[in-house]
DNA sequence: AAATCGGGGTT
DNA sequence: AACCCAGATTT
């Protein structure tokens, strides 16, 4: 391949980065913690999700100060339903490590940033560059698949292995100049013209140094391994009731879901019938002999690698006291109060169907 | 190096 | 349905 030239790449990506940007509330901003914010938040998620979520975090959490002596519980609660739940216990837990170390601003080092819990390779170039001008490149999904294109890389992007290469490629174009904006640009760039489907070739800024646009192949581009089916799993819970309240656990500080609130329950293994599998999940994890009544729900949920089928039972409590075994905690709620507490998607399509089921 | 970890939008 | 998204951490 010809030798490529970064300057004249870098102008024409950024003259069109400058009249074509979206206008998104963290490019508003030069506060890091909020740049920070931002990009754990956009971790895996598109930008419109992320919008509203991001504005109503940094009005709750204002500064580092006030997310460090928040309880994990609050933070969940306004990460309710964006999902990856760890980033948020690791973005709190970052707080509380700064303001440890007695200080209350993001370190603008990146050898000291990226020892924070929950700061990768990605983060920690995107907020060094954007917030403190580190010449270092971000390697997202859309920059993948940009330089793929650009310099017909076969390497399938979805292996690890191959992340040094468009490192490497990325660190080759970058604009020492203003590191941060070209970042942003290169993202821009994947997210609005280079697009994974139907890529707008016609409107993008540097077509005429792109090797797949070159060669007719932009669609060949990027490479990637195929990936495996997921398996379906079926659940049984149980809407324990004691008096007006029924019961609810908080999921294990650690794995999926972590911290997040549910009624209890488990899978249905392969001869049970749903409602004998309730009643057994439920004994098992919070010690209680309920006996099933009618299936007031089954919802529907998919996630990155298995998809679930959830019935939901009403139950009645024979006999017992809770006994937790693997849940955090446990309460006895009523049904308004469901909005003080962080749950799970599927948790809320369960209490969707159950207000479609029972109408006030 | 592969698996895990959500949820929603797009095709 | 499969793919994709401003990836990080654990195994």
């Amino acid at each position: 391949m010809t030798l490529f030239s970064a300057g004249p790449f870098q102008r024409r990506l950024l003259r069109w980065y400058t009249a074509h940007q979206r206008d998104l509330p963290w490019r508003r901003s030069k506060n890091p913690y909020h740049i920070w914010v931002s990009e754990v938040m956009l971790q895996q998620t598109q930008v419109a999700t992320v919008v509203d979520y991001y504005r109503r975090f940094l009005q709750a959490f204002p500064d580092i100060g006030t997310l460090a002596v928040a309880e994990l519980q609050d933070v969940l609660k306004l990460w309710e339903g964006l999902g990856y739940y760890a980033r948020a216990a690791n973005l709190h837990k970052a707080a509380r490590q700064i303001v440890a170390g007695g200080k209350k601003r993001v370190p603008r080092t990146p050898e000291t940033f990226g020892r924070l819990p929950g700061v990768g390779d990605y983060i920690n170039a995107a907020v060094s560059s954007i917030a403190f001008g580190h010449p270092l490149p971000v390697v997202d999904g859309n920059v993948k698949r940009v330089l793929a294109r650009l310099f017909l890389l076969d390497e399938p992007v979805n292996r690890p292995s191959n992340h040094r290469v468009f490192l490497e490629k990325a660190r080759l174009l970058l604009a020492f100049k203003d590191p941060g904006t070209f970042n942003q640009a290169m993202m821009e760039l994947g997210a609005l013209v280079c697009k994974p489907g139907r890529p707008l070739c016609d409107q993008c800024p540097v077509a005429s140094f792109c090797g797949a646009h070159q060669a007719g192949r932009v669609t060949d581009f990027p490479r990637r391994l195929a990936a495996r089916k997921n398996p379906h799993h079926h659940l049984a819970v149980g809407l324990v009731k004691k008096g007006n309240r029924f019961l609810i656990v908080r999921r294990p500080a650690t794995g999926l879901l972590a911290g997040l609130w549910e009624m209890p329950g488990g899978r249905v293994e392969k001869p049970e019938n749903p409602a004998d599998a309730c009643c057994r999940a439920v004994l098992e994890s919070v010690g209680l002999t309920v006996f099933p009544g009618p299936r007031l729900a089954r919802v529907a949920h998919a996630y990155t690698h298995f998809k679930i089928t959830m019935d939901l039972f009403a139950c009645d409590v024979v006999s017992g006291r809770v006994k937790r075994n693997g849940y955090q905690a446990h309460h006895w709620i009523r049904m308004k109060d469901i909005g003080q507490y962080p749950f799970h998607r599927a948790m809320h399509k369960a209490f969707a169907a159950l207000a479609g089921a029972l109408p006030p």
